[in-house]
Formats: structure tokens, C-alpha cells, sequence
DNA sequence: AGTACCACCTGACGGC
DNA sequence: TGCCGTCAGGTGGTAC
């Protein structure tokens, strides 16, 4: 499930947890995420330092102190786990990578479905371009959203999770935004008015920062959020009275409120 | 260009 | 209890 907000936390648990600290060992225990050899992850890591992260949609990067960068996806399943009992092998379940730093503390990578990547890259800009990903949803203002989605003929939920596009929204962010701003997930981009999609800038970005300010953790989202109410009959959490339904576009189970979330006709 | 579907992988959950 | 099918949902590939 990690997507922008989820990526955005882990972000802030390591640069709490990581950062400036020698990373005396790293412990390679699965291999199929990897990116690049077992050997070039611990050769880049073991002796060296994180000193800075940047996100850029789903993507995490780590900038190491001889320049080049941990690149990390955390896919469906994944997440970081820092702790500082002096026992290493006391470590969570499903790790993939471990760092053990000098001053005793460890930071994990864990990931049950093996579902992400983990590898060294030249500099963010390269691991962008090489994932082929669009703009940050954070850093691009309502104009670059407007422009960006200008002359497309997709439906506006397969669009926004679209990496290329717009980088950071997966299905559940998408339908959480769609909600709020009372769209179908199937209406056509090229039916909505320009307003519409100033409207929906909007909602992204407030829908966004709420989630990273309540840490992306459902029990704690706002009472109008469907995150939730994500399973079909459930009320309307903009108490229209209607039932929460499911819909699959371009292959993926989406939820959505049929009363509040019309299609524009 | 856009949609649909499959594969990857594993744990959870519902049905019987 | 326990087996079994289905679902979850990010990415990437293929077919249309």
C-alpha cells in the first residue's frame, strides 16, 4: 500500500532514525529485490553514511556521503523498521536489508511479498528518469496539473495512478481523492471543465498532507474519509445515505460512493 | 494513447 | 480444524 504519504512517513521515520549515523555492517538476507549485485549494495553502504533523503513519488532515495544514492520501493507490502537493541539478530520479520550502525542502532527494510526494489543509483534525477516517472504530486503547482493532464482521453482514476503522469497516487490515494472531490473514478478527463481540475489540485493536495498528518493510519483519518470504509455497503462517510461500491477500471478494484460521485453526462 | 489482463509474491479471509 | 480459492495492490509486460 505505500504510496506518496506512506513513503513521505518512512522518510521522516529514517531521517530520525538514520541519518549522519556510520553504517557498520549491511546484511543482504534476500536478494530478489535488489537492483543491482548483493555486493555493489554492501560495498556502497558498509563504511558510509546516509545524509540526506528525498522522496520523489513512491520512490525513496538516500544520498550517501561518497555521492551516489540508495534507491528504495517499498511495492505493496513494504517498510522500513528501525530499532536500537544491541541483539542485531533480534530483528522483525520479512528483512530484506539490515544496516547495523557503529554506534549499535539498526535500521531494516522489510517487505513481505517481495514486491519492491532496492538499489544504488547516480543521483535521483537518473532513477527518474530510468522508472520513467512524472513530476511529484507535491512539487508541481496547479497549472503543471492542468497542462500535464490537458489533451488526455483516459479516465481520471487510471490517469492519476499513472507513475508516468503524475508521480506518488496508487489506488487507494486515488480513490480517497476522487471521493472528496465528488468524482466518478470512470469520468473521462477530456469531460471535465478546467475549474474541475483546479478543484481537483486542490483536493489532491489537502487530501495528501491530511493523510502524512495523521500518519497515514485509518483509525485516525477524519470521519469523511472513505479510507476507512473501504469495502462495499459500507455508509457513505459524506452521509448521503448511500452504500459504498465496488468498481473495477483498467483492472483494478476500486471504491467509491455512486450517490455522491456521479458521472458527469 | 488507452484499456485490459497477466505475472510477480505471500498473508489474510471466507466458504464449506 | 483445515483445505482452497480469492483478494490485495505496485510495477511491468503484452495484446488489442
Amino acid at each position: 500500500m505505500p504510496e506518496l504519504p506512506d513513503v513521505e512517513v518512512f522518510k521522516r521515520t529514517i531521517d530520525r532514525t538514520a541519518l549522519d549515523r556510520q553504517i557498520e555492517h549491511a546484511k543482504v538476507s534476500d536478494t530478489r529485490v535488489l537492483e543491482c549485485s548483493d555486493s555493489t549494495l554492501r560495498r556502497n553502504l558498509q563504511g558510509h553514511r546516509l545524509t540526506d533523503t528525498h522522496r520523489h513519488g513512491k520512490y525513496l532515495l538516500g544520498r550517501l556521503d561518497h555521492g551516489r544514492w540508495l534507491l528504495v520501493h517499498f511495492g505493496m507490502t513494504g517498510y522500513p523498521v528501525a530499532w536500537d537493541e544491541p541483539d542485531p539478530d533480534r530483528e522483525p520479520d520479512h528483512v530484506h536489508l539490515r544496516l547495523d550502525f557503529s554506534d549499535g542502532g539498526h535500521l531494516a527494510y522489510c517487505n513481505t511479498r517481495k514486491l519492491g526494489a532496492l538499489g544504488i543509483v547516480e543521483s535521483p534525477e537518473v532513477a527518474i528518469e530510468e522508472h520513467g516517472l512524472g513530476p511529484d504530486a507535491f512539487r508541481l503547482g496547479t497549472n503543471d496539473f492542468r497542462e500535464l493532464l490537458a489533451g488526455r482521453r483516459g479516465m481520471v482514476k487510471s490517469t492519476l495512478m499513472n507513475q508516468e503522469v503524475i508521480a506518488g497516487l496508487g489506488n487507494v490515494w486515488t480513490d480517497e481523492i476522487l471521493f472528496q472531490a465528488r468524482l466518478h473514478p470512470k469520468t473521462a478527463l477530456r469531460e471535465l471543465a478546467p475549474g474541475t481540475l483546479d478543484t481537483l489540485y486542490d483536493t489532491m493536495q489537502t487530501v495528501l498532507h491530511e493523510a502524512i498528518d495523521f500518519n497515514v493510519n485509518p483509525d485516525d483519518a477524519p470521519e469523511h474519509y472513505l479510507l476507512p470504509r473501504r469495502s462495499e455497503g459500507e455508509p457513505c462517510p459524506h452521509g448521503c445515505g448511500g452504500e459504498v461500491a465496488k468498481i473495477t477500471v483498467s483492472g483494478r478494484a476500486g471504491y467509491y460512493c455512486p450517490t455522491c460521485q456521479q458521472r458527469p453526462d
